[in-house]
DNA sequence: GGTTTGCGA
DNA sequence: TGCATTCGCAAACCA
């Protein structure tokens, strides 16, 4: 006969362990309805693991059934005194149990017993069956179920790690047999399940004692032979306790289970249900892992088939005209679309899709007249994208009314991402599979040579569009998005694309001198460091370095990081006074920064036909609706120390007698935060064009009209200004200007106090968060604050912080987006040469003819400030010059 | 791939 | 008690 094995699992336990060992990950669990599945995930990585282990022939998940058990009976206070169950965990037992019928598996539970008592039963009956066994759980008491036949698996921390217990690893573990586990707690007690033991007796005492002994009732038939005077009185007072307790540790092996274990015949997975189920809960691994483990044609399972048309010459002219409007996706496998391979693209609606790897024919009528007509509605995934590669091949995508990435990413900030199947997911559509499916990743990253693989992946993307279009719609109308999406974000992203398009020239010439100036003066640093420490090691390795400095020279230690010592700028700053290596090292870092990232950085990434740099703004991807900009970054280009801005006299115009022209927004997050709070001091302030951070200074040294504000007291308000912004602590505050905690904290209240608009601002930012789950800035970009409930403090802090800090950078973000729409539309208008190159949060960056000059410092300001009425005035300022550099 | 460091607003 | 100012990108090192 075939080996029986008997898989038993305490479903409350497991659940349990699972939610705390992802806890920290809350977060990122949950599905598009909202539920929190970090449970269900980790209950179900814990399942996976012991059926592949266990393989077993029968299987049964047993559940507490509810609050009151023989053992509340016996004794009022057991498991009294428990915090309540968190309302993000009890919502996912029912989701376990839903996982558990998908996967084949019986769930159990039996009123006035708990899991343990029914698998200690179903344990006993399998032992009689001549099962073998394995139990399942994250309680250590378990163990006393142990024996020949039964092993005990406790998941530990993780829900990964898992440790075996058989007898003899009891034995090892613990020093006493599984048996002897319920004497041990009855002489103990349980603090988590509220029961005391014997006084005076913990962990060594008990385990000494049952060794000696054997029991607890043969302890007290020896009671006698027991010296110590205390102990021997502790045991004689606790003699009832004891035996309660060690009745209440016994798990029952007679429980009245109703089951027989013959009858819990694993039957394994209902795939469909299985399928539906992952899908539900978001759970992409575990949905891949089933592809590749079972026999599913398909990369995904539970997809449906598509039918497609491929295009070519021939049939090109049969393509419809699309008067409702249609979907195009064009597919690239990089991520940079200014130098992307376009590999295919497939184009229709309402099921009729037609698809290609020649993209040449988009070049053809009439497919070039339909992306480039602004007749024909056009619903796509990554409007700037799409933008940018077409008009490689010559074609400007017009027409745009449906971004899928772009309104899902309003809806969400965290449903941006750049794979198309990955956010129809997000947003409950699970007809097409994710990029990582078909096209693999890391090195066997490919687009399929199957054409049927290829095309079907691509008219499920464009499906997908089509299908997701309505119901996105609705969420930004819900949400009050409409006119953020159809007036600021999706015209931003041509805005964008021309930008980014139009690119910076960069003479790379400019940057080879400099690189070599450079690299002398790194080398000269470099002998005078190998001196100082007395050999040669690389001072580029924060290991080698730190191992250097406090070990090899003895300096002391300043700060220490998670691996090791510190040698960040602060640390190296108060090293410098008493060794000179340090002061070197900082001038060595300093250079190696700007050689590396900037000068061989920005080298790389010059293209060779045009000069330029083409930068791609991210427009999805901050929480707070700022831009980023990689490939290169253009917005962190070195201006505050002199070696570094000189990178910027590599920036110049396309034409030699052109210009640069910049113009910034002056305190625009202060500003903004004057306008939101309404506090009048604060809008005195800038109504009257004071310099805030000396306003602030008077205010918070309460200072008389005719002091003078010092630079270094104006520092000290500037720090507090941007404190409150980033919504500060004492503690920060104060290492941030070298002050006391308790300064900072007298700054703090005495600022709030001048600006009690602030303060109630602040207040009410938080209050949102808690009642809403979200803020949002002036245009009604919303981000999600989850964390602002959390248990744990920092991430509640984290999440306070940012309720204050995301309205206001927000807001600033939204208003340089409005002016960036008009100032295009404005330049083009006026029939300018001028081109808007880079936006750097607070600033654009343009090259025009010198002779616009004057026509552009009137103008571009004038944009700028009547971007959006405030209760305040905005305030721009402008300069320019031959280069970036000289654009100050 | 994670950590440390440093550049910007 | 703890922890300790926001948002980013890129380079080098190291496992």
């Amino acid at each position: 006969m075939a080996e029986k094995r008997l898989l038993l699992i305490d479903g409350n336990s497991v659940t349990f362990k699972a939610f705390f060992a992802l806890y920290t990950a809350l977060g990122k669990f949950t599905n598009s309805e909202g539920l929190h599945t970090n449970a269900i995930y980790g209950f179900n990585t814990m399942l996976e693991t012991m059926l592949d282990v266990v393989k077993p022939t029968h299987a049964l998940v047993a559940f507490d059934a509810g609050k009151t058990t023989f053992r509340t009976k016996m004794y009022d206070n057991y498991k009294g005194g428990r915090a309540k169950t968190a309302p993000e965990l009890s919502e996912q037992f029912p989701y376990v149990k839903e996982l558990l019928a998908a996967r084949g598996i019986q769930t159990y539970e039996l009123p006035d017993f708990e899991a343990d008592d029914i698998i200690g039963t179903l344990a006993r009956q399998a032992e009689e069956d001549g099962f073998t066994t394995t139990i399942v759980t994250g309680d250590r008491d378990l163990t006393q179920l142990a024996d020949e036949h039964t092993t005990v698996s406790i998941s530990k921390k993780g829900v990964s790690e898992i440790e075996h217990y058989t007898p003899a690893y009891v034995k090892e573990k613990m020093g006493v047999t599984p048996e002897q586990i319920i004497d041990i707690k009855g002489l103990q007690g349980d603090n988590s399940d509220n029961y005391p033991g014997v006084a005076g007796v913990g962990p060594k005492r008990a385990v000494d004692l049952v060794g000696k002994y054997g029991s607890i009732e043969n302890i007290y038939d020896h009671i006698d032979e027991i010296t110590a005077k205390k102990l021997k009185e502790h045991l004689l007072e606790d003699h009832d306790q004891a035996l309660l307790a060690k009745q209440l540790a016994t798990i029952k092996r007679d429980a009245p289970v109703a089951k027989r274990v013959e009858d819990l015949v694993y039957t394994g997975d209902d795939t469909d249900s299985l399928v539906a189920f992952y899908q539900r809960m978001n759970f992409n691994q575990f949905l891949s892992k089933m592809s590749i483990d079972g026999e599913a044609p398909t990369a995904t399972p539970g997809l449906e088939e598509i039918t497609y048309t491929v295009l070519t010459a021939d049939n090109l002219q049969k393509l419809p005209a699309f008067e409702s409007g249609c979907e195009f996706y064009l597919e690239m496998l990089a991520d940079n679309y200014h130098l992307a391979d376009l590999a295919g693209f497939a184009i229709g609606n309402e099921d009729h899709w037609w698809v290609s790897r020649d993209v040449s024919l988009l070049q053809q009528a009439p497919l070039k007249t339909l992306l480039e007509s602004s007749k024909v509605a056009k619903q796509v995934f990554d409007a700037k994208r799409t933008y940018v590669a077409l008009q490689r091949l010559g074609i400007t995508l017009a027409g745009v009314d449906f971004d899928l990435l772009l309104s899902s990413y309003l809806l969400n900030t965290y449903d941006n991402s750049n794979d198309l199947g990955r956010v129809a997911m997000e947003h409950g559509y699970h007809q097409v599979a994710t990029d990582e499916d078909v096209y693999g990743k890391g090195a066997k990253e490919a687009i399929p040579d199957d054409d049927d693989v290829f095309f079907k992946h691509l008219a499920r993307k464009t499906r997908a569009i089509e299908q997701l279009r309505p119901q996105l719609f609705k969420g930004l109308e819900e949400n009050e998005q409409t006119k953020l999406y159809r007036e600021i974000e999706l015209p931003m992203a041509f805005v964008l694309a021309r930008m980014e398009v139009a690119g910076i020239t960069v003479q790379a010439s400019e940057l080879e001198a400099m690189g070599s100036k450079f690299t002398e003066q790194l080398a000269e640093i470099e002998q005078t460091i190998y001196n100082e420490a007395g050999e040669e090691f690389n001072i580029g390795s924060p290991k080698q370095l730190g191992h250097i400095l406090f070990e090899k020279m003895g300096l002391p230690v300043i700060k220490k990081t998670k691996t090791g010592y510190s040698t960040a700028v602060g640390v190296l700053e108060k090293l410098a006074a008493e060794a000179p290596i340090a002061e070197n090292i900082l001038r060595y870092r300093k250079i190696a920064k700007i050689q590396s990232t900037y000068v061989e950085g920005l080298l790389k990434v010059i293209h060779p036909d045009d000069h330029k740099v083409h930068t791609r703004y991210l427009q999805t991807l901050t929480q707070t609706g700022r831009l980023s900009s990689v490939d290169p970054n253009l917005q962190n280009i070195p201006v505050r120390n002199e070696e570094g801005r000189a990178i910027r006299k590599a920036f110049v115009p396309r034409h030699p007698d052109w210009e640069i022209f910049s113009s910034d927004y002056s305190q625009i997050e202060l500003r903004v935060l004057a306008h939101m709070s309404h506090d009048a001091n604060m809008q005195e302030a800038f109504r009257e064009g004071q310099d805030i951070h000396a306003a602030t200074a008077r205010r918070i040294f309460k200072m008389g009209p005719d002091e003078e504000v010092t630079p270094n007291i104006r520092r000290q308000a500037k720090a507090v200004n941007f404190g409150i912004v980033y919504g500060i602590s004492d503690f920060g505050l104060s290492q941030n200007i070298g002050i006391s905690r308790k300064q900072a904290k007298n700054f703090i209240d005495t600022y709030f106090e001048e600006y009690p608009g602030v303060k109630a601002y602040t207040e009410r930012m938080v209050q949102q968060a808690h009642e809403l789950g979200y803020v949002e800035t002036i245009a009604h970009r919303r981000r999600y604050l989850p964390d602002i409930n959390s248990r744990n403090f920092n991430q509640r802090s984290f999440a306070e912080r940012t309720a204050m800090n995301t309205p206001i950078q927000g807001s600033a973000a939204d208003i340089i987006k409005i002016a960036m729409i008009r100032m295009e539309a404005a330049l083009k208008e006026k029939k300018l040469q001028a081109t808007m190159l880079l936006q750097v949060h607070d600033e654009l960056i343009f090259e025009a003819p010198a002779e616009e000059i004057e026509t552009l410092a009137k103008l571009v300001p004038s944009v700028m400030d009547s971007a959006i009425d405030l209760e305040i005035p905005l305030k721009v300022e402008s300069h320019y010059g031959p280069t970036w550099y000289d654009a100050k």
